[in-house]
DNA sequence: TGAATGATGCGCT
DNA sequence: GCGCATCATTCAT
């Protein structure tokens, strides 16, 4: 069975349904030392518009470019002073939308990731958005990959429905209200459950 | 075991 | 010059 590459209408559709699509997709990235891939079971969406805590919200800037361009695009920023972060740019041209990764379980390239981020136990790898970019090996000169290209994409691999769990978004102070983080609830690579009641 | 806070640099005002 | 879509360490219990 050949993999399934996700085309860029898969992007280009509304935001808060390509975030929950997303989970249980498989991403991967081609390494300079060898094919990377794991499974997404964490995202939160940030809609340009009408949402305070994304990067578009005031409107273009150099950073944010990327997320006003055409779907199907890597957006990876660098935050506070260490940490990236991986964004799917998400809607045509005419919304600036993108989704956050922010966390997936390992599958292939185990060795590369453990080099990057010495020490992690492996469902902890990829948990949280600065981790994953880290073991990767993924930083700002990785923005603006085009994702139906073949460095960096997602392919639909398993096709069974998860059990995904909706809640409000981490990290931010504001737009707390909105249920835009969506996560597979029988993932232990999901990231800080702050904000969510036991 | 859980909560608080320091690290650290770039983009934006 | 300030704030940030974070993480690892420290300190308190």
């Amino acid at each position: 069975m050949i993999s399934k590459k996700l085309p860029r209408e898969f992007y280009e559709r509304p935001t808060l349904q390509v975030a929950r699509e997303l989970i249980g997709k498989q991403i991967v990235y081609r390494h300079p030392k060898g094919e990377l891939s794991a499974k997404i079971v964490e995202v939160e969406a940030y809609l340009g518009s009408g949402d305070p805590a994304s990067h578009a919200a005031r409107g273009k800037t150099g950073r944010n470019s990327i997320m006003f361009g055409p779907g199907g695009y890597s957006y990876i920023y660098f935050v506070y002073g260490m940490y990236h972060c991986l964004n799917f740019v998400a809607e045509t041209e005419s919304k600036a939308a993108a989704i956050l990764l922010r966390g997936a379980e390992p599958e292939e390239g185990l060795e590369i990731m453990q080099y990057h981020s010495p020490g992690k136990r492996i469902t902890d790898l990829l948990k949280g958005p600065g981790c994953f970019c880290r073991s990767f090996g993924l930083s700002t000169k990785q923005s603006g990959l085009d994702l139906t290209k073949d460095t960096l994409y997602l392919e639909d691999r398993s096709r069974k429905r998860k059990s995904i769990e909706e809640t409000t978004r981490v990290g931010i102070k504001v737009g707390t209200d909105k249920l835009w983080r969506f996560y597979d609830k029988e993932s232990l690579a999901v990231s800080a459950k702050r904000n969510v009641k036991g």
